[in-house]
DNA sequence: GTGAAAGCGCTAACAT
DNA sequence: ATGTTAGCGCTTTCAC
């Protein structure tokens, strides 16, 4: 039925090992002639390796475990896709396990893992301690990616949060705003800790004096932004701008701008942080800037493939530093529907390849 | 290093096959002693099974492959855990790959599955024809989910589009509009055809007249939704609702309403399709009917385990019916910013559990 | 440059 | 109820 090394090398009249060495590309020795007579016959037999026999024998799957937090988080995705298409340049798979904030489940993915189906494991996300007995037994590498630790953790992959802050403030800053408030994430938070940390020293940089009443901490929600945009208006002395730790306090803090009568970005403006979707579907289209997904998900397949091939020598925690996407919520330029790349990729990919969705 | 049957064998005084027959709860007759015996060594020396050789033995591989368009269409990641939530239940792992609507990379992505690492593969959210030749080849099972067909297709599961459209447009109607615009999807999808023919057939069941100038086509887009609004809001007799046949393009109509200096739902009602994220931060809410993404993934795996496990017996489409969600856009209930399950469920999950992002 | 032999770790068939 | 033998398809010595 199917069709395996052996057949292709009766039909070629070669023996096997001669048929896998040419297959594999292997730079064992081997006539130019056997070579086009094994690739030839191979081709015409339509012969695919068997990866299962192929992994057992060499110990290596070519596939790396991702273990995820939750698919559904808006940021998950583009960190695999991230990785997957630096591992697919690699000829590499990978195998995604969801653990769903649930430690069992977590234990339970590892466990799978275990099983060897995987040449090493990229945790995504994970905003709690692995525990790391688990991992010395897997005797794989592993990288960690968006770790939300405080302290630099070996072969990660994280935001620098510090320096994309900054970018936010300092935008604001050359704008002319001198009263800029921060909706800051919760407390306990080192990404709450290090984007007020930024909006604090880039002030001190440009000379604005700190004002605590211009700082309030909110929950990452919407509604959150929205109590701290009321508060700041019922300021004596209101802010001329508002930067928020997150993209969906922004717009919760724009809510409370506009439902007061005053505009954004006319009255106030607004910066968030992370590049969601929606800042490009709301209105005013939100300024705001990146959580580098993507590239942090590329980065973390290029150390987890560095680990694989080379030493297991581990490396330094890798800061990846976001972008400013200038939009309309911060009164930057005037006319801002620029050409950015669409969001919602599937239509607009479909139209762009012309493709029939109807059979 | 790694411990393996053998070991397990010698140390309990037993042979391979025996300590096989235990550990993988085979059938066949063991000794209760036995049993106890190597389950407690196993135990000990902790033993985990080499699932690759236990692969390539069995020609299983527990594991099924997923090949999708887009992983960041905001439909993927919720059918891939819906079909991940099931396949976990059954102990099953799966393997994503990614063809970013690329012929060439759709056909690499089946080419590594043709190595055998899957016993089965879902095709999710495939808007072209996958060569029907290449799948033959396989002689695994396949599942399509979210085509866009226009027949139905065996082994497929879609969402039922004429029946949840009919779910938007009777709640219109049971609030009491009569002149109801819809904006469409684009000529030439079946997915535009069937939300129109629902559309066109409740509003006769109801016995109301229509009305050509009531209905505009989109791409799909926010900015179509847009125009479209504003064509409805130029007719002499203007509707006094929309459902758009999506998200996007509904919140586009209901930007065209407010500029115009008019309310929703106040002036006119607004309703979406397909249940977006983006409808429960955006002003006002928006009612939609759900795309039942996530339900759609988990049958898609039942489907898939079915073949798997029994017969190669093809089925029908299965067609899924999503839900109506009302909330503020079309004015059905006064206040209606209930309790709905939060949407950024990482945020809230870790709320929830009360976990120490930091170390 | 090529082939014969061995074996990765497991399970299924065949003994006993 | 248990053990012995064989073999899944491949790659890697090793011998020629």
């Amino acid at each position: 039925m199917t069709v395996k090394l052996e057949d292709v090398a009766k039909k070629s009249g070669f023996s096997v090992p001669t048929v896998s060495r040419v297959l594999t590309n292997s730079p064992y020795p081997v006539s130019e002639k056997a070579r086009q007579k094994i690739l030839a016959v191979a081709q015409e037999m339509g012969y695919r390796p068997n990866i299962i026999a192929r992994s057992l024998r060499t110990d290596r799957t070519d596939t790396i475990g991702i273990v995820v937090d939750d698919l559904l988080s808006p940021f998950t995705p583009p960190i695999i896709r991230g990785i997957q298409d630096y591992l697919a340049g690699q000829n590499f798979m990978s195998l995604i396990l969801n653990t769903d904030f649930n430690p069992e489940l977590e234990k339970k993915a590892i466990d799978s893992l275990l099983g060897r189906p995987v040449d090493g494991i990229i945790f995504v996300e994970f905003s709690h301690q692995v525990p790391l007995a688990e991992l010395e037994m897997l005797n794989k590498p592993f990288v960690f990616v968006h770790r939300l630790f405080g302290q630099p953790v070996a072969n990660s992959v994280a935001p620098d949060d510090y320096h994309n802050a900054g970018l936010a403030v300092d935008h604001l800053v050359g704008l002319g705003h001198r009263r800029i408030g921060h909706v800051s994430g919760p407390q306990g938070w080192h990404t709450t800790a290090r984007r007020l940390a930024a909006y604090q020293d880039r002030l001190a940089a440009h000379g604005i004096p700190l004002d605590p009443a211009l700082v309030r901490a909110g929950d990452w929600e919407l509604s959150s932004g929205y109590a701290a945009g009321k508060d700041f208006l019922s300021l004596a002395q209101r802010p001329t701008a508002v930067f928020a730790a997150n993209d969906l306090m922004a717009l919760g803090a724009v809510y409370a701008i506009q439902e007061a009568g005053l505009r954004v970005p006319g009255d106030l403006a607004v910066v968030g942080y992370d590049n969601r979707d929606f800042t490009t579907i709301c209105r005013p289209q939100l300024t705001t800037v990146s959580l580098p997904v993507y590239e942090m998900g590329w980065l973390a397949g290029e150390l987890m493939l560095g680990q694989v091939a080379d030493s297991p020598g581990a490396v330094e925690e890798i800061k990846v530093k976001g972008k400013l996407y200038i939009r309309e919520s911060c009164g930057a330029e005037p006319a801002l529907h620029t050409a950015e790349e669409p969001r919602s990729r599937v239509i607009s990919r479909r139209i762009l390849l012309n493709l029939q969705p109807d059979e």
